[in-house]
DNA sequence: TATAAAGTTCAAATCCATTTGAACCTTATA
DNA sequence: TATAAGGTTCAAATGGATTTGAACTTTATA
């Protein structure tokens, strides 16, 4: 997996480059779990950069901190302001845009989920379950139909599971943690 | 998306061109699914091969069905089998391998989240803590030592969910989704 | 309202994951 | 055990996703 081992630290006012390694590692390391999880590398790293500041930071520090073009800077921001993970901080310095992360991790990960697989899991069932009148006209088995049937099952228990995940956006991550503990002795 | 148009069906019994298209449309929609989730498509269409076929289909019936090369379907039916989602048929035909989807939709979504994630997830907690010590002792502020803690706390969590998948690949979607119904009632 | 700095767009370039195919290895059977 | 069919490997080719950069649009202020 790629490093991106320079990014340089102007934009923090405690800069003191031997110091900030910290920051660096943590903007490649979200990167790259990011990019793993199914998002460009850059999502994440703008993410991270904004997460980790004590203050809004400009789009153009954003670009010379990453070094990123002008367009990908626009790109990215705009997506993940779309995805609600970065917001526009209320006063611009001159015509230039501020930004800030969401803080609120679980917030952020359920919207997002939300976004990118509602409409495919919908999509999904849709077409399974065309599809499934389909087989059943044609000479399917029966197991064969049944197989279609558990396939539209999971997703329609998955679309569940991101509705449970909506609830989830006003807890925070210990109350979530005790909630798993609760599940997990009921299994 | 690609569509994959051309897939024969010689392998079914039941095959009567006109008959057989849900059997395609099935293969492709599912090559989507998986590979919208971080696989390879063909992991997908292959699967889909195997899950709906009513009996254990050869490597060259996949390759032809598929059109995929030889290299290929090599490797692709090697990852699917170290991920426990297809197993290899006890009696082989002559020398040529005969292959069986995983049938259990749960268990092999539990298994292979586990596989992917596991090692990524306790990676990151780990380079993350690092990050954390690096960043007490240089002059990070104490909003950002939290910061990455809220980090690790997640990943933490996610790990935690992990281990409730484990023990949920016994459970049928069924009684999963009255599990989550319960869940939701809790939030 | 002129202008210059910031933001957008999109075709071309680049980068990267996936696939191919030929050479190689393994294994069943003649 | 020789051989032919099946399986593996990996360097090169392919093709799709991401990024760039130059031309364009928008917006704050002089």
């Amino acid at each position: 997996m790629k490093t991106h081992s320079k990014t340089s630290n102007d934009h923090l006012k405690t800069s003191n480059d031997s110091q900030s390694d910290w920051f660096d590692e943590s903007v490649s390391l979200v990167g790259e779990v990011i990019g793993f999880w199914g998002f460009k590398e850059n999502h994440g790293r703008i993410w991270a950069l904004l997460y980790l500041s004590t203050e809004p930071v400009s789009t153009s520090a954003i670009r010379t901190s990453l070094t990123l073009s002008k367009g990908a800077t626009s790109m990215l921001l705009n997506e993940l302001e779309e995805w609600g993970v970065v917001t526009q901080h209320i006063e611009q310095s001159g015509r230039e845009r501020l930004y800030t992360a969401n803080q609120n991790l679980i917030a952020m990960i359920v919207r997002v989920m939300e976004l990118r697989e509602s409409d495919m899991l919908n999509q999904m069932i849709d077409r399974l379950q065309r599809v499934q009148v389909e087989a059943t006209e044609a000479n399917a088995t029966n197991l064969q139909v049944q197989s279609l049937q558990e396939m539209v099952d999971l997703a329609t228990m998955v679309k569940q599971l991101v509705l449970v995940g909506q609830k989830m956006q006003k807890r925070n991550i210990r109350e979530l943690s005790t909630l798993l503990r609760a599940l997990d002795a009921m299994l």
